[in-house]
DNA sequence: TATTGTTATACTCTATAACTATA
DNA sequence: TATAGTTATAGAGTATAACAATA
Protein backbone atom coordinates (compact mmCIF):
# COMPACT_ATOMS: atom_id res chain seq x y z
CA UNK A 1 0.00 0.00 0.00
CA UNK A 2 1.38 3.22 -1.00
CA UNK A 3 0.47 4.99 2.15
CA UNK A 4 3.18 5.85 5.02
CA UNK A 5 3.03 2.92 7.16
CA UNK A 6 1.97 4.95 10.39
CA UNK A 7 -1.27 6.55 8.51
CA UNK A 8 -1.69 2.83 7.64
CA UNK A 9 -1.72 1.72 10.79
CA UNK A 10 -4.01 4.52 12.31
CA UNK A 11 -6.62 3.88 9.43
CA UNK A 12 -5.93 -0.19 10.37
CA UNK A 13 -6.85 0.63 14.25
CA UNK A 14 -9.79 2.25 13.71
CA UNK A 15 -11.42 0.51 11.58
CA UNK A 16 -10.77 -2.59 13.81
CA UNK A 17 -11.37 -0.98 16.88
CA UNK A 18 -14.34 0.01 15.51
CA UNK A 19 -15.79 -3.16 14.61
CA UNK A 20 -14.70 -5.11 17.70
CA UNK A 21 -16.52 -1.91 20.17
CA UNK A 22 -19.72 -3.17 17.62
CA UNK A 23 -20.00 -6.47 17.94
CA UNK A 24 -19.28 -5.87 22.16
CA UNK A 25 -22.34 -3.15 21.96
CA UNK A 26 -24.35 -5.42 19.93
CA UNK A 27 -24.37 -7.74 22.42
CA UNK A 28 -24.96 -5.55 25.35
CA UNK A 29 -28.26 -3.87 23.73
CA UNK A 30 -28.99 -7.20 23.32
CA UNK A 31 -28.79 -8.68 26.19
CA UNK A 32 -29.67 -5.72 28.41
CA UNK A 33 -32.45 -3.89 26.43
CA UNK A 34 -33.22 -6.87 23.52
CA UNK A 35 -32.77 -4.09 20.73
CA UNK A 36 -30.02 -3.97 18.30
CA UNK A 37 -27.47 -1.24 18.98
CA UNK A 38 -28.80 0.33 15.76
CA UNK A 39 -31.79 1.26 17.30
CA UNK A 40 -30.24 1.82 20.79
CA UNK A 41 -28.89 4.95 18.89
CA UNK A 42 -32.06 5.74 16.61
CA UNK A 43 -33.64 6.09 20.53
CA UNK A 44 -30.44 7.82 21.99
CA UNK A 45 -30.66 10.02 18.86
CA UNK A 46 -34.07 11.02 19.53
CA UNK A 47 -33.86 10.86 23.47
CA UNK A 48 -31.26 13.85 22.85
CA UNK A 49 -33.63 15.85 20.46
CA UNK A 50 -35.74 18.77 21.49
CA UNK A 51 -38.60 17.09 22.16
CA UNK A 52 -37.75 13.44 21.91
CA UNK A 53 -39.17 14.49 17.95
CA UNK A 54 -37.07 14.32 14.96
CA UNK A 55 -38.59 14.40 11.16
CA UNK A 56 -37.67 10.58 9.44
CA UNK A 57 -35.49 12.09 6.48
CA UNK A 58 -33.20 13.87 9.09
CA UNK A 59 -33.34 11.00 11.45
CA UNK A 60 -32.49 8.81 8.46
CA UNK A 61 -29.45 10.45 7.50
CA UNK A 62 -27.79 10.47 11.42
CA UNK A 63 -27.51 6.90 11.23
CA UNK A 64 -28.94 4.87 8.02
CA UNK A 65 -28.38 6.52 5.17
CA UNK A 66 -31.28 5.10 3.43
CA UNK A 67 -35.24 5.88 3.86
CA UNK A 68 -36.24 2.37 3.18
CA UNK A 69 -34.33 1.14 5.66
CA UNK A 70 -35.26 3.70 8.60
CA UNK A 71 -38.93 2.75 7.30
CA UNK A 72 -38.09 -0.67 8.53
CA UNK A 73 -36.62 -0.06 11.89
CA UNK A 74 -39.02 2.47 12.96
CA UNK A 75 -41.69 -0.38 12.38
CA UNK A 76 -40.44 -2.43 14.83
CA UNK A 77 -39.59 0.41 17.02
CA UNK A 78 -43.11 1.42 16.89
CA UNK A 79 -44.86 -1.74 17.06
CA UNK A 80 -42.32 -2.86 20.29
CA UNK A 81 -44.41 1.10 21.30
CA UNK A 82 -40.65 2.22 21.65
CA UNK A 83 -41.50 5.22 19.51
CA UNK A 84 -44.67 6.86 17.47
CA UNK A 85 -44.48 7.97 14.28
CA UNK A 86 -47.26 11.26 13.60
CA UNK A 87 -47.61 13.97 10.96
CA UNK A 88 -45.24 16.69 11.48
CA UNK A 89 -46.94 20.16 11.86
CA UNK A 90 -46.43 22.48 8.82
CA UNK A 91 -45.65 19.40 6.15
CA UNK A 92 -48.44 17.26 5.41
CA UNK A 93 -45.96 14.87 3.58
CA UNK A 94 -43.67 14.56 6.47
CA UNK A 95 -43.34 12.39 9.14
CA UNK A 96 -42.31 13.35 12.60
CA UNK A 97 -40.63 10.12 15.02
CA UNK A 98 -41.09 10.75 18.44
CA UNK A 99 -39.99 8.57 21.23
CA UNK A 100 -42.30 7.23 24.01
CA UNK A 101 -41.87 6.96 27.63
CA UNK A 102 -41.42 3.48 27.38
CA UNK A 103 -38.61 4.08 24.64
CA UNK A 104 -37.11 6.09 27.47
CA UNK A 105 -37.39 3.58 29.95
CA UNK A 106 -35.81 1.00 27.76
CA UNK A 107 -32.73 3.69 26.92
CA UNK A 108 -31.85 4.23 30.61
CA UNK A 109 -32.16 0.37 31.20
CA UNK A 110 -29.24 0.00 28.43
CA UNK A 111 -27.41 2.73 29.11
CA UNK A 112 -25.43 1.42 32.42
CA UNK A 113 -24.27 -1.27 30.66
CA UNK A 114 -23.44 0.53 27.62
CA UNK A 115 -21.35 3.04 29.44
CA UNK A 116 -19.84 0.37 31.63
CA UNK A 117 -18.24 -1.26 27.85
CA UNK A 118 -17.28 2.04 26.72
CA UNK A 119 -15.13 2.58 29.86
CA UNK A 120 -13.85 -0.95 30.05
CA UNK A 121 -12.96 -1.36 26.62
CA UNK A 122 -11.52 2.41 25.74
CA UNK A 123 -10.78 4.40 28.89
CA UNK A 124 -9.84 2.18 31.25
CA UNK A 125 -6.25 2.15 29.00
CA UNK A 126 -5.89 5.70 28.18
CA UNK A 127 -5.46 8.66 30.41
CA UNK A 128 -7.39 11.80 30.53
CA UNK A 129 -5.06 13.77 28.41
CA UNK A 130 -5.10 10.92 25.18
CA UNK A 131 -8.79 10.28 26.00
CA UNK A 132 -9.19 14.03 25.17
CA UNK A 133 -6.88 13.96 22.25
CA UNK A 134 -8.80 11.22 21.01
CA UNK A 135 -11.98 13.33 20.77
CA UNK A 136 -10.72 15.74 18.95
CA UNK A 137 -8.71 14.73 16.52
CA UNK A 138 -11.60 11.92 15.60
CA UNK A 139 -14.09 15.05 15.94
CA UNK A 140 -11.99 16.24 13.12
CA UNK A 141 -11.78 13.21 11.21
CA UNK A 142 -15.69 12.64 11.70
CA UNK A 143 -16.65 16.15 10.52
CA UNK A 144 -14.65 15.58 7.37
CA UNK A 145 -15.47 12.06 6.39
CA UNK A 146 -19.97 13.32 7.10
CA UNK A 147 -18.95 16.05 3.96
CA UNK A 148 -17.66 12.81 2.10
CA UNK A 149 -20.75 10.69 2.31
CA UNK A 150 -24.40 12.06 0.59
CA UNK A 151 -26.70 12.14 2.15
CA UNK A 152 -29.72 10.20 1.93
CA UNK A 153 -31.62 12.57 0.08
CA UNK A 154 -28.96 13.21 -2.44
CA UNK A 155 -28.51 9.52 -3.13
CA UNK A 156 -32.24 9.42 -4.24
CA UNK A 157 -31.74 12.05 -6.45
CA UNK A 158 -28.66 10.74 -8.04
CA UNK A 159 -29.81 7.08 -7.77
CA UNK A 160 -32.99 8.69 -10.32
CA UNK A 161 -30.86 10.67 -12.89
CA UNK B 1 -25.39 8.87 30.10
CA UNK B 2 -23.25 8.79 33.30
CA UNK B 3 -20.10 9.53 31.46
CA UNK B 4 -17.87 12.37 31.39
CA UNK B 5 -19.04 14.11 28.16
CA UNK B 6 -15.63 13.96 26.45
CA UNK B 7 -15.67 10.48 26.54
CA UNK B 8 -18.58 10.53 25.36
CA UNK B 9 -17.62 12.57 22.04
CA UNK B 10 -14.32 10.27 22.01
CA UNK B 11 -16.92 7.30 21.64
CA UNK B 12 -19.44 8.68 19.62
CA UNK B 13 -16.51 10.21 17.35
CA UNK B 14 -15.17 6.81 17.27
CA UNK B 15 -18.23 4.60 16.00
CA UNK B 16 -19.40 7.58 13.68
CA UNK B 17 -15.94 7.93 11.81
CA UNK B 18 -16.13 4.47 11.41
CA UNK B 19 -19.16 4.06 10.18
CA UNK B 20 -18.90 6.46 7.52
CA UNK B 21 -15.49 5.27 6.68
CA UNK B 22 -16.73 1.69 5.95
CA UNK B 23 -19.34 3.45 3.88
CA UNK B 24 -17.09 4.83 1.56
CA UNK B 25 -15.05 2.01 1.55
CA UNK B 26 -17.57 -0.40 0.71
CA UNK B 27 -18.51 1.91 -2.57
CA UNK B 28 -14.96 2.04 -3.21
CA UNK B 29 -14.64 -1.58 -3.14
CA UNK B 30 -17.46 -2.47 -4.95
CA UNK B 31 -16.88 0.18 -8.01
CA UNK B 32 -13.30 -0.62 -8.73
CA UNK B 33 -12.99 -4.21 -7.80
CA UNK B 34 -16.57 -5.65 -7.90
CA UNK B 35 -16.04 -7.02 -4.23
CA UNK B 36 -17.24 -6.00 -0.52
CA UNK B 37 -14.98 -4.45 2.14
CA UNK B 38 -15.10 -7.84 4.35
CA UNK B 39 -14.23 -9.42 0.71
CA UNK B 40 -11.05 -6.83 0.36
CA UNK B 41 -10.12 -7.15 4.11
CA UNK B 42 -10.19 -10.92 3.72
CA UNK B 43 -7.85 -10.77 0.76
CA UNK B 44 -5.48 -8.22 1.90
CA UNK B 45 -5.15 -10.16 5.16
CA UNK B 46 -4.09 -12.86 3.41
CA UNK B 47 -1.78 -11.11 0.89
CA UNK B 48 0.45 -10.00 4.41
CA UNK B 49 0.93 -13.11 5.64
CA UNK B 50 3.76 -15.60 5.01
CA UNK B 51 3.11 -17.41 1.76
CA UNK B 52 -0.37 -15.60 1.27
CA UNK B 53 -1.86 -18.27 3.23
CA UNK B 54 -3.39 -19.06 6.51
CA UNK B 55 -5.73 -21.59 8.23
CA UNK B 56 -9.69 -21.04 8.36
CA UNK B 57 -10.34 -20.39 11.87
CA UNK B 58 -7.02 -18.14 12.12
CA UNK B 59 -8.68 -15.88 9.25
CA UNK B 60 -12.28 -15.88 10.78
CA UNK B 61 -10.86 -14.11 14.32
CA UNK B 62 -9.00 -11.55 12.38
CA UNK B 63 -12.42 -10.46 10.89
CA UNK B 64 -15.54 -12.44 10.80
CA UNK B 65 -16.13 -13.89 14.21
CA UNK B 66 -18.08 -16.70 13.15
CA UNK B 67 -16.94 -19.79 11.20
CA UNK B 68 -20.31 -20.56 9.32
CA UNK B 69 -19.62 -16.90 7.94
CA UNK B 70 -15.80 -17.17 6.49
CA UNK B 71 -16.64 -20.33 4.84
CA UNK B 72 -19.59 -18.47 3.30
CA UNK B 73 -17.17 -15.57 2.29
CA UNK B 74 -14.53 -18.52 1.39
CA UNK B 75 -16.85 -20.07 -0.92
CA UNK B 76 -17.90 -17.18 -3.27
CA UNK B 77 -13.83 -15.42 -2.98
CA UNK B 78 -13.22 -19.44 -4.28
CA UNK B 79 -15.58 -19.43 -7.46
CA UNK B 80 -14.46 -16.22 -8.03
CA UNK B 81 -10.70 -17.59 -8.13
CA UNK B 82 -9.09 -15.15 -5.68
CA UNK B 83 -8.14 -17.87 -3.06
CA UNK B 84 -8.30 -21.49 -2.83
CA UNK B 85 -8.62 -23.61 -0.45
CA UNK B 86 -6.21 -26.57 0.68
CA UNK B 87 -5.60 -29.30 2.62
CA UNK B 88 -3.50 -28.36 6.05
CA UNK B 89 -0.26 -30.06 6.33
CA UNK B 90 0.21 -31.07 9.17
CA UNK B 91 -3.82 -31.18 10.64
CA UNK B 92 -6.23 -33.25 8.42
CA UNK B 93 -8.80 -31.40 9.67
CA UNK B 94 -7.96 -27.94 9.14
CA UNK B 95 -7.94 -25.95 5.72
CA UNK B 96 -5.59 -23.49 4.80
CA UNK B 97 -6.76 -20.61 2.54
CA UNK B 98 -3.90 -19.03 -0.26
CA UNK B 99 -4.51 -16.23 -1.98
CA UNK B 100 -4.05 -16.65 -6.00
CA UNK B 101 -2.29 -14.76 -8.59
CA UNK B 102 -5.56 -13.08 -9.68
CA UNK B 103 -6.31 -12.28 -6.20
CA UNK B 104 -3.40 -10.47 -5.72
CA UNK B 105 -3.73 -8.87 -8.94
CA UNK B 106 -7.40 -7.63 -7.62
CA UNK B 107 -6.11 -6.37 -4.66
CA UNK B 108 -3.97 -4.33 -6.91
CA UNK B 109 -6.59 -2.73 -8.57
CA UNK B 110 -8.46 -1.48 -5.29
CA UNK B 111 -5.96 -0.62 -3.69
CA UNK B 112 -4.86 3.07 -5.22
CA UNK B 113 -8.43 4.08 -4.95
CA UNK B 114 -8.31 2.58 -1.11
CA UNK B 115 -5.42 4.72 -0.43
CA UNK B 116 -6.99 7.66 -1.78
CA UNK B 117 -10.29 7.32 0.23
CA UNK B 118 -8.15 6.62 3.40
CA UNK B 119 -6.11 9.98 2.68
CA UNK B 120 -8.68 12.20 1.73
CA UNK B 121 -11.26 11.24 4.41
CA UNK B 122 -8.65 11.66 7.30
CA UNK B 123 -4.95 12.59 6.73
CA UNK B 124 -5.81 15.46 4.79
CA UNK B 125 -7.19 17.04 8.00
CA UNK B 126 -4.65 15.78 10.22
CA UNK B 127 -0.99 16.84 10.57
CA UNK B 128 1.85 14.24 11.30
CA UNK B 129 1.92 14.51 14.82
CA UNK B 130 -2.06 14.15 14.98
CA UNK B 131 -1.61 11.08 13.03
CA UNK B 132 0.64 9.52 14.90
CA UNK B 133 -0.76 10.30 18.26
CA UNK B 134 -4.22 8.33 16.63
CA UNK B 135 -2.33 5.78 15.56
CA UNK B 136 -0.84 4.93 18.92
CA UNK B 137 -4.03 5.83 20.92
CA UNK B 138 -6.34 3.78 18.64
CA UNK B 139 -3.56 1.20 18.72
CA UNK B 140 -3.77 0.42 22.48
CA UNK B 141 -7.76 0.35 22.51
CA UNK B 142 -7.99 -1.92 19.84
CA UNK B 143 -5.78 -4.10 21.99
CA UNK B 144 -7.60 -3.81 24.54
CA UNK B 145 -10.79 -4.60 23.04
CA UNK B 146 -9.56 -7.84 21.43
CA UNK B 147 -8.44 -9.37 24.89
CA UNK B 148 -12.64 -8.52 25.18
CA UNK B 149 -13.84 -10.13 22.31
CA UNK B 150 -14.07 -13.86 22.57
CA UNK B 151 -12.37 -15.85 19.85
CA UNK B 152 -14.63 -17.97 17.34
CA UNK B 153 -13.57 -20.93 19.15
CA UNK B 154 -14.27 -19.98 22.38
CA UNK B 155 -17.70 -18.69 20.96
CA UNK B 156 -18.39 -21.69 19.71
CA UNK B 157 -17.14 -23.74 22.85
CA UNK B 158 -19.65 -21.42 25.04
CA UNK B 159 -22.42 -21.92 22.81
CA UNK B 160 -22.24 -25.57 23.09
CA UNK B 161 -21.98 -25.64 26.75
C1' DT C 1 -14.04 -36.46 23.50
C1' DA C 2 -12.63 -32.25 21.43
C1' DT C 3 -11.70 -29.67 17.34
C1' DT C 4 -11.94 -28.32 12.29
C1' DG C 5 -14.63 -26.90 8.65
C1' DT C 6 -19.03 -27.15 6.01
C1' DT C 7 -23.83 -26.90 5.28
C1' DA C 8 -29.00 -26.48 5.87
C1' DT C 9 -32.08 -23.53 7.74
C1' DA C 10 -34.14 -19.59 9.14
C1' DC C 11 -33.80 -14.88 10.00
C1' DT C 12 -32.43 -9.97 9.77
C1' DC C 13 -31.24 -6.36 7.25
C1' DT C 14 -30.55 -3.70 2.99
C1' DA C 15 -31.24 -1.42 -1.31
C1' DT C 16 -33.95 -0.54 -5.42
C1' DA C 17 -37.78 0.82 -7.59
C1' DA C 18 -42.58 1.60 -7.79
C1' DC C 19 -46.21 3.91 -5.40
C1' DT C 20 -49.09 7.58 -2.86
C1' DA C 21 -49.63 12.04 -1.24
C1' DT C 22 -48.35 16.67 -0.64
C1' DA C 23 -45.40 21.17 -1.91
C1' DT D 1 -42.03 18.63 -11.00
C1' DA D 2 -39.85 17.68 -6.80
C1' DT D 3 -39.97 15.87 -2.25
C1' DA D 4 -41.51 12.78 1.93
C1' DG D 5 -42.38 8.43 3.34
C1' DT D 6 -43.86 3.55 2.64
C1' DT D 7 -43.76 -0.91 0.75
C1' DA D 8 -42.89 -5.07 -2.21
C1' DT D 9 -39.42 -7.58 -3.71
C1' DA D 10 -35.33 -9.64 -4.01
C1' DG D 11 -30.66 -10.37 -2.53
C1' DA D 12 -26.77 -10.58 0.67
C1' DG D 13 -25.10 -11.81 4.93
C1' DT D 14 -25.41 -13.99 9.56
C1' DA D 15 -25.81 -17.23 13.32
C1' DT D 16 -27.26 -21.61 15.05
C1' DA D 17 -27.22 -26.24 15.13
C1' DA D 18 -26.39 -30.55 13.07
C1' DC D 19 -22.99 -32.93 10.39
C1' DA D 20 -18.61 -35.58 8.89
C1' DA D 21 -13.84 -36.21 9.48
C1' DT D 22 -9.69 -36.09 12.06
C1' DA D 23 -6.84 -35.40 16.62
Amino acid sequence: MALDPRRTEAYFALMEAGGLLQLLMEEQCQRDGDISYLQFFLLARLAQAPGGRMRMTELADTVVHSRSGLSYQAGKLEKAELLRREPSPGDERSVTAVITEEGRRRLEQVLPGHVSVVERGMFDVLDDEQAAALAGTLGVVRDRLRTLVPSSAERRRRARD
